[in-house]
DNA sequence: ATGAAAGCGCTAACAG
DNA sequence: CTGTTAGCGCTTTCAT
């Protein structure tokens, strides 16, 4: 059933059938413009007639490119793929731009530990021209152990510690303040904060802009809750907070996620938003247009982080020089939750 | 800075440094057991001396395999991918399935017309012994073109026409019959529903799941509006739907993202729910357990779906039979809201 | 402008 | 159990 009774014509048989040698052919399909127009187009209509497509495997061996590129997604992030559309929005961005550039593009979920090893002998074996890396944990040791395999890499949200390879991130903390100084400026005086996890740098970042924005309250004290940026540790957290301080009066949560679990649990507590509790998010994902009410967010251009890891790792791959880093910047948003 | 200096290593250089021949070399990579295990323990340490990892472009050209397997999704998937966790869950079971299996996933995201053409000339390089189809919309000419290319196929979600490619898929209907069962049991009597597309199975099937299961409801009108799935579609789907007859009591929405935006109308309106309208949904996705009220829906077994997907395109690549058609059951999972 | 020839790194008979 | 020998299909000098 599956037998191709002749066999897929290769460069040979378009060669026989066209009256010229593989080389002219080969020349042909690579576009190469030292071919008389007559011989190319007899040679194209034999191609056509058929039905001939080139072998990737035959031309990576002697070009020693593959044309396709690795997203690697780690654990952490695929723990986050069910309810939340930062990552499906970076695949949708990296994808689309390299389809532009006629690449494809290698999904590696990293799920497991042992995946780990899978994925470092997958690019090894050069399977791939380069790699764009969504990590987010600071222990992450992949970054470094690819740079060393000698592949191009580029990665998503900078590294915890030094950042050895490029990477494309966004200006978390300058959007928290932003957050926070809309919030001084409606008057709210008791800020609270849920924080993403303190291993990502995602979390940090936004930890810290809620920590700086807090000093233009002279005398206020931070009031930290850790989430995990997913829904229910939202709901978790409002809880903790109110209980240490139930005049709480706004609250800026590290994710939409998290934000719409902290809307839930205020309004199951009777507190009225934003009358009594004003309430910002950070990532401005789909589902923050549509809380109840409707969620004042930190924009980040999720989209855009996608192309831009593709521009930069399609550079990286031809032998270009890039920028060791890029940082897109963020915008607050204003909805009716604060 | 690419500059490897000595070039990777080849079998060839393996080989000598273990004083043994390329074809030796082979096997032991290959896991022959025909091989001395002195000798073979030898090559094993020459292997990792040296840190050889095989060229799969060499060894694809001449076993005609590539060890990894295409997952389509087609622009009204990549259109949803914003929001919705299906995608996200089915990509997910199938990388994991695949991983397993020691098999790459290759993403080919189909956003525009042209990309049609670019995965089909992909497919016809053989860069994938298989491929897993996310098709939805009725019209879709890939898995007859996929098919007709000599692929194993496999798509998620029977198609519109006649099935021409084995296919995994869930029990719309009998689900939402028994979500409609549940409703006349709760005492509704004005059931509405808000449909998918009518030009995708999952639409149609669930709109007649509704049909069916309205008549248990002696002299029941049907009353239909037609969403796209997304949120918005429910919130516009609901307001009509409210005009058309204020009294309903009961409604079905074919997605749960629609049954979220119904939700958020019906408070706008002043309605309680699920006092003076049940609301049930399809999908069962994260967001269903926090919506307010939290969703009664029919569950699906997304993650499974993948995996199915996954076991079945394996089976084909190896040559085996599979079934035509598995269709994996759905459950009314039963919360606040109905 | 075109062809001949070499070879990318690997597997798979086939001998031995 | 191991080595020799052919290629897999393509690009790329190097001649012509």
């Amino acid at each position: 059933m599956n037998e191709t009774p002749a066999g897929r014509p290769t460069l040979e048989t378009v060669a026989r059938a066209a009256g010229a040698s593989r080389a002219t052919v080969s020349r042909v399909v690579n576009g190469s413009t030292t071919v008389r127009p007559d011989v190319a187009e007899s040679i194209r209509r034999a191609i056509a007639d058929l039905g001939y497509v080139p072998n990737p495997a035959a031309r990576s061996l002697v070009t020693q490119r593959t044309d396709s590129i690795a997203l690697i997604l780690p654990e952490s992030a695929t723990r986050v793929f069910s309810d939340d559309a930062f990552f499906p929005g970076v695949i949708r961005g990296v994808g689309e731009a390299l389809e532009k550039a006629d690449k494809q593009l290698v999904l590696l979920l990293a799920s497991t530990q042992s995946s780990h090893d899978r994925i470092l002998r997958y690019v090894h074996g050069r399977t791939v021209d380069g790699v764009v890396l969504a990590s987010m944990h600071g222990a992450d040791t992949l970054p470094e152990e690819l740079r060393a395999a000698g592949v191009p890499v580029v990665t998503s949200g900078r590294p915890l510690g030094e950042a050895t390879v490029p990477f494309i991130d966004v200006e978390h903390a300058s959007g928290v303040e932003a957050a926070m100084n809309h919030l001084v400026g409606l008057g709210r005086r008791r800020i609270a904060t849920i924080a993403g996890p303190q291993d990502m740098v995602a979390g940090r970042e936004r930890l810290a802009g809620y920590l700086t924005g807090l000093r233009a309250l002279p005398g206020a004290v931070p009031l930290v809750e850790e989430g995990d940026f997913m829904r229910q540790s939202g709901i978790d957290a409002m809880e903790r907070l109110l209980q240490r301080d139930p005049g709480i009066d706004a609250v800026f949560a590290a994710s939409d996620l998290m934000a719409d679990g902290a809307l839930r649990t205020l309004r199951r507590l009777g507190r009225r938003v934003p009358d009594d509790v004003a309430v910002i998010g950070f990532d401005d994902v789909e589902a923050a247009r549509f809380t109840d009410p409707p969620l004042t967010t930190v924009h980040q251009p999720i989209h855009e982080i996608g192309t831009r890891l593709a521009e930069q790792i399609l550079r990286l791959v031809a032998g270009e020089e890039v920028e060791a880093s890029v940082v897109l910047p963020t915008r607050l948003v204003i909805r009716e939750s604060a």
